[in-house]
DNA sequence: GGTCAATGTAAACGATTGCTGACTTGCAAA
DNA sequence: TTTGCAAGTCAGCAATCGTTTACATTGACC
């Protein structure tokens, strides 16, 4: 993985058909998309290591030679979610791009990428390692919240706005959550980012606009 | 369990050191009592019929017996938290009553019996009657709460008001999810009653109130 | 006391699961 | 071409899980 590595590593290949029949990094990749799409699916427990590898079209062994355990691919599916996710384009400075940017996150579709990202920082396998990455990500997303809202480290109402910057970020994961398709509530399944875009706007504020507070 | 059963059925006797040590009632009702909380906190698949049999202080073998399967204590327990929160106090004809009533069901202990009905109900065993039972309470819960911001179905804007509620569902869920103890973040773990009051209030107010739409 | 159905117990079965070790295949440097 | 090693395959193990079967115990009714 290290850039320095004597092995040809590919970096800016995507396609898959061609060259590179055997290819390890390739390998990891598809583990670690198939392995999202299930544990945010199904959660941890009800996915199984035959059903991860029979999608990425690899051999079972191979996660265990990647990453271990079943928990070692779960924690690195955790880890990647959460730096794709932190990989934020631009900083968010205003109330009115944080509810863009959030509008963005839980619209489309409910097996898109992001919906797959949020609903895994919902799942538990009960590994401590897991849960910590799990917990400092949605720490990490409440604190990007109430920074938009003006929020200083240390300031007076600290832990009031840090609070609500929570209940929006709660919002948001059960809405995506309700969106799943084991849930299927309707119409918000079927809502997209025209319909989710007024009511998400009018949450934040209520909770996170300085006047009242 | 009907009432012209010929069997000794225990209807308020509640101490359970003292008479009565087969009771087949009495079995039933530990094992929806424990299988509750476990399906609850851990989730369909992690739970274990034994772990669930230990808590309730009964014999693996009495789930089957009584339920007929895994999934069918399961869908029993769904069925019940359905009722007994169904069994609402009175009904909710404003929007204060129903920041009330959410406040409630939302605060208190993460492992207070509201709060393990709730999660309940984001629980999935990949079994269909469950899920309809879920849907279906889901769908009840948005309606009651769409109905206090005085909706009347078939009106205009109804879609859009029946989105906001279950957004506002949404909020509700989510929060008791984040406020398990396997996510544990804080300050939303550990906030009580009079803390939640004014942001739900505000939360439901932007969603729900009627001078807007 | 005897009878019988209801209730509870113990043990094991078959299926599934995560994982491992020995083996094979392909690629690339020598 | 030969050789060395990474990448991948295959079969099976050990443990666990839900479930079932055969058996024991309790208690009400005649």
């Amino acid at each position: 993985m290290s850039p320095d590595s004597p092995f040809p590593v590919v970096t800016d290949d995507d396609s898959e058909t061609t060259v590179r029949s055997r290819d390890a990094g390739a390998t990891r990749r598809h583990l670690l998309t198939a392995g999202r799409r299930r544990f945010a699916q199904d959660g941890y427990s009800s996915t199984k290591v035959r059903d991860i590898a029979s999608d990425a079209g690899v051999n079972v062994a191979l996660i265990n030679r990647y990453f271990g355990s079943k928990e070692g691919l779960f924690e690195a599916c955790l880890a990647t979610a959460r730096d794709e996710l932190g990989r934020t384009d631009d900083a968010t400075s205003s109330l009115g791009d944080l509810v863009e940017k959030t509008t963005r996150q839980i619209s489309g579709p409910p097996s898109g990428e992001r919906t797959l990202m949020m609903l895994l920082l919902l799942r538990s396998s009960g590994d401590e390692g897991a849960d910590r990455i799990r917990r400092n990500t949605l720490r990490s997303f409440a604190e990007q919240m109430s920074a938009a809202a003006g929020w200083a480290p240390g300031s007076a109402q600290s832990d009031d706005l840090m609070l609500r910057a929570q209940i929006a970020l709660s919002t948001m994961l059960g809405i995506a959550l309700l969106r799943a398709s084991s849930t299927g509530l309707e119409p918000l399944t079927s809502a997209g980012a025209g319909d989710l875009e007024g009511p998400l706007r009018d949450v934040i504020t209520a909770l996170l606009a300085p006047p009242a507070g």
